[in-house]
DNA sequence: CCCTTATTGATAATGGTTCTCATTATCAAT
DNA sequence: ATTGATAATGAGAACCATTATCAATAAGGG
C-alpha cells in the first residue's frame, strides 16, 4: 500500500489515538474514499475482499467503529435494517457536505446539496446555542427528509 | 375503551386506511399519547402489558409499523441498537415539535425546542424546493445533533 | 531482533425485529 | 343480533445484522 501518499494525514491521527496502522484499516478507509455511495458493512466487506481476500467481516465492523468514533466516518440509518457508512469531510475530500432524502417505500436515498449553504449557516448558529445551553460538545449532525419518491408515487 | 372520546379522530383515519380498530391498537396509541419519552417497542410492550396482559410483542411491532406508515408516529434511531417511537404532532397534541441532541457516549437523548422557529421556517423552504426538484412527496424530517454530553465530558 | 500487546479471522452468541400459522376478533351485510 | 369474509392476534420460531470470544498473528517501540 505504498502508493497511498495521501493517507499520511490519517495514519498520524490513527497512531495519535493509540491505534496501529494495519493493511486492513488502510484498505477499508480506501474503499470509503473511492466511493460516494452509502455502503453497508457487508458492501465494504465484499469490496475489500477483492484486494485482501483474507479479511474478516468482524474486522470491517471493528474498523468502522473506530473510524466513526474518530469522526472520520459517519454512520447512518436509512431504515432498511442495516447501518450505512460514509466518509466524513476530510482534507482530501472537501465540499461533499450533503444531506439525505429517503424514500420510505423503496428505501432509495438521494443525496442533495441544494440549500446546503442556508442550512449550514442555521445549523452553525443552532449548534452554538445548543452547545452553550446544554453543555454539549457537538460533533456532527444529521438531517434527513422522509417521503415517497417519484417512482413509488406513480404506483 | 369507551372513555376514549378524543380518539375518534384517529379511529376514523384507521378505518379510512382499511385498518380495523382493535383494543391493542387503542392501548398502544394511548401509551404513546401519555408520555413524552422515547419508547422502544419493548418499553411499549411492557407498559401496555399492565392494562392488557394478553398482548404479544409482535402485535406491538405490527401496530407501530402501521402507525409509522400512517404518519401518526415517528420512528427514530439513536444508535443504541433499538428503534424508538414518538407520537407525531396531532390535533390533540400540538406544539411538541422538537429535535434531538444525542450523546454518542452514554446514548442520552435531550429534546430541544430552541431555535425551532428558524429551523422550521428554513425546513419548510428546503422541503418545498426538494419536493419540486426531486419530485418527492416529503412526509417528515429528522434533525439530530451528535456529541458528548456534560456528564461524559467530565470523565 | 525481541517483546509486549493490539489486531485479526473464524465462528459462536446475542438480541432486536420479522415471519408463520392456527385461532380469534372486527365489522359490513344480512 | 347473526353471519361470513377476512384482518388481527399471540406464541414462538426464524432471521440476520452486529458483537463477543479466543487462539494465532502482526505492529512497532526498545
Amino acid at each position: 500500500m505504498g502508493r497511498c501518499r495521501g493517507n499520511a494525514w490519517w495514519q498520524g491521527r490513527f497512531r495519535g489515538c493509540g491505534y496501529r496502522v494495519t493493511a486492513g484499516r488502510e484498505i477499508i478507509l480506501d474503499a470509503l474514499t473511492k466511493t460516494d455511495k452509502h455502503l453497508s458493512a457487508e458492501d465494504i466487506y465484499l469490496s475489500v475482499k477483492k484486494a485482501c481476500p483474507g479479511i474478516g467481516l468482524a474486522t470491517v465492523y471493528r474498523t468502522l467503529e473506530i473510524l466513526v468514533e474518530m469522526g472520520l466516518v459517519l454512520k447512518f440509518d436509512f431504515g432498511d435494517g442495516r447501518a450505512r457508512y460514509e466518509l466524513a469531510e476530510s482534507p482530501d475530500k472537501r465540499a461533499n457536505h450533503h444531506h439525505h432524502l429517503i424514500c420510505t417505500s423503496c428505501k432509495r436515498v438521494i443525496d442533495y446539496t441544494d440549500f446546503i449553504e442556508d442550512e449550514v449557516e442555521l445549523l452553525r448558529k443552532t449548534e452554538k446555542g445548543l452547545s452553550a445551553k446544554y453543555n454539549f460538545d457537538i460533533k456532527n449532525h444529521v438531517i434527513q427528509f422522509y417521503g415517497i419518491c417519484e417512482k413509488c408515487r406513480r404506483k
